[in-house]
DNA sequence: GTGTGAAATCTGGTATATCAGATTTGATAT
DNA sequence: ATATCAAATCTGATATACCAGATTTCACAC
């Protein structure tokens, strides 16, 4: 048992620089957790294959443990499958990634959902102010200012959902990185769609719209994932 | 690069006896890590508090190496928290359980939704015998039963969806057993509640009612729940 | 040629050792 | 008494060693 923020700073510049590298220091299992993921994800892997924990340890050149602690993340991530004394393999192909866009849409509905029963006049005004500056962008074309806006919106919902877990579960199940993204927004079509369902998502959020908000969010997060989708998999499907 | 089941089988009892081992067997890392993810969902540990790795290596009389393994596991799955070189902390208290609940209330619509489109006849017949069968183990009363059929309902609902990352995902948000599931059962108001969700949600499954089979189930889960809650931080809170 | 089974090999699971960052302690100066 | 800083200590992160279950190899019998 122990206290979560204990205050007793004898420090005087405690308040200007706390603590700083604790979340952004690397550890070799993350190092090697999220290079392995992005490569399942990018389909480095064939699904069904086979992985080695002594061949990545090799070629990460590092020993086995940091490999099997980043492969229980992958596991519990649903990306590999442990399979007892036998090793793991790898579990990602296209409805995998399908089934990654409706647990968000889900998930991201609920959030949005909660985010406009719970929102506060701080961040109300705050998610407007995205959405406004996101019309902006849009306007101007400006793709990595918009693949950067877009996480912005999603992350003020998130805040303004009040949740915790929900918002980390949400995080797993992002299977395109910003790079992907990147291309999509150069889409002036893609562009236009997403920033009216961002405009409605947020006007249904500060209106206070509980239903309306999780029906256009899982709307959203479908359709874009479709066109997500669409460019990796290089295939459309209807759900 | 390797075929998933290849079917080279010299071996004479090939069908009969197929690997059965392979998924049974247990390994030290999740013993632990069962165990300790009973452990964090039960209370037994406080919300903040340290864990040690080598204070759990010595308690469960193992090495240090299967521990970091479960560690991993539980944070992934948002149990515990990895601070970098600093170790790891529980994150789970009510607000934790009650987004839980949330999260698998929108798995679990969004799973019977799927279920609704995607059930065959042979689906629809073995899920109405289900509920059948729990309408008798209701008159009955036989509260383990019911729990068995209850997991037995939502597990063929998440077949006819034919989803297994969904269907993985949701098993990480029950953080109520076995044992407590059978308490709640006991209840005959609950009972016989819960027998009406699960009949209406079977029908709007079986019959092809999509929107109505995620509805209905999103709103049994929250609610059911909710009972849990109650029971588990005593507690009762609408959401 | 085919099925059998034992030996060799591979590979994941566990234990132990070592390293380094973080925390605590305590001596010292103010 | 309090702040400071370095030594001692703690503990997570990594490396290495070893064991046992699983797979493969291959000689042998039919």
């Amino acid at each position: 048992m122990e206290v979560e923020g204990s205050l007793k700073r004898s420090n005087k510049q405690a308040e200007s620089f706390e603590k700083i590298g604790a979340s952004f220091q690397m550890t070799v299992r993350d190092h090697v957790h999220r290079t392995m993921r992005n490569a399942i994800l990018a389909g480095r892997f064939a699904a069904g294959e086979k992985v080695n924990e002594r061949n990545l340890a090799e070629q990460f050149g590092v020993s086995t443990t940091p490999i099997k602690e980043a492969l229980r993340q992958l596991e519990t991530e649903g990306l590999v499958e442990a399979l007892p004394r036998r090793g793991v393999v790898i579990r990602f192909d296209s409805s995998w990634a399908e089934e990654m866009i409706l647990a968000r849409a889900a998930l991201e509905s609920m959030i949005a959902h909660l985010a406009a029963k719970r929102i506060d006049e701080k961040g109300r005004a705050e998610l407007l102010a995205v959405a406004e500056r996101m019309k902006e962008a849009t306007a101007s074309g400006d793709a990595d200012c918009l693949v950067e806006l877009n996480e912005t919106f999603h992350e003020h919902i998130h805040k303004s959902s009040q949740c915790g877990y929900l918002a980390k579960l949400i995080e797993r199940q992002q299977f395109y990185d910003a790079s992907i993204r990147r291309v999509i927004h150069l889409d002036p079509t893609e562009r236009q769609k997403s920033l009216e369902e961002h405009a409605a998502i947020a006007g249904a959020i500060a209106s206070g719209d509980a239903d309306g908000a999780e029906r256009l969010m899982r709307d959203h997060v479908v359709r874009s994932g479709e066109t997500y989708l669409g460019i990796v998999f290089g295939k459309q499907e209807d759900i």
